[in-house]
DNA sequence: TTGTCTGCAAACTATTTGCACCGAG
DNA sequence: CTCGGTGCAAATAGTTTGCAGACAA
């Protein structure tokens, strides 16, 4: 995990400690592979030190969405979902609005649309936080087979 | 308003009633003519009709995502935004984290991109759902300018 | 010692729900 | 009379905050 030294390093210039319960945090999120809930991240972390607090989550994903580790993406349940950049190489999600599965997408399919933003509108997007909602192949076939959904 | 007619044919359909709380906050919609936070909403409501519940607006507000009359957007602070469609033409949102200013994009100039997520992915996006997030113009000179931020 | 970090409990906030009453068809 | 709709109040659920004690530099 080469995320945690960059980790450490971060804390340290910014007066901070690396304690068991941040590591834990990040390991869970490194573990997991994806998008997770705090809720879930908590419930992994407890599985290894039962007594860790999900408030300290919180705020241990606060920090590392503060120096970049972790995108934040707002779900569609009101629930916030957390991801560790960089280490499926950049992408964006494609999430399934009938079952709720993610994809992965490679940013480098996007790219040209972010640069059409970029040139169209003076827009620079932050792909980490794009999210893209609607039907995976196998839900928007079986909405055809059986319209009366 | 011709949006008006068709609720009320909606509703009909449905054995439901266009009551004026209903119609209110069409109106408020109608006015605000971008995103709006039920909160918002509701305030606009009270301005005719001071009686007015917010429950009684997200109620309504449920009704009208499930007709398909409105948008639900996930903000980043966590509250949601609606927007009523079919009134400025098919768009999405630009979103800038720093201003927090929203700039619709057309439809048609990210026709390719959904094409292509089509494609590749199978996957069908659904459009009015598309909020992106980023910096506009303004901000990211601002930020080049001024990289301390 | 100095300051950060933590767990706990309580506060907050956006949203949802239960319920009794009102009112249109 | 029958049901849908409303306002009110209370419940939820995710997240944040205040605080006193624990602990590392």
């Amino acid at each position: 995990m080469a995320c945690e030294t960059e980790f450490l390093k971060r804390l340290h210039e910014a007066g901070l400690r690396l304690t068991p319960q941040r590591e834990l945090v990040l390991r869970a999120l490194h573990d997991i592979e994806g998008l997770a809930t705090a809720e879930e991240i908590h419930h992994l972390v407890q599985a290894s030190a039962s007594a860790v607090d999900i408030s300290t989550v919180y705020r241990t994903l606060d920090l590392l969405s503060q120096f970049g580790f972790v995108a934040v993406l707002e779900g569609e349940d009101g629930q916030r979902r957390y991801e560790l950049l960089g280490v499926h190489g950049p992408h964006l999600h494609l999430v399934c609005q009938r079952c709720g599965a993610v994809e992965g997408m490679p940013l480098d399919e996007a790219r040209p649309f972010l640069s059409a933003l970029q040139e169209m509108h003076g827009f620079t997007a932050i792909p980490e936080k794009l999210t893209i909602a609607g039907l995976c192949r196998a839900c928007s076939q079986a909405l055809e087979d059986e319209p009366a959904g």
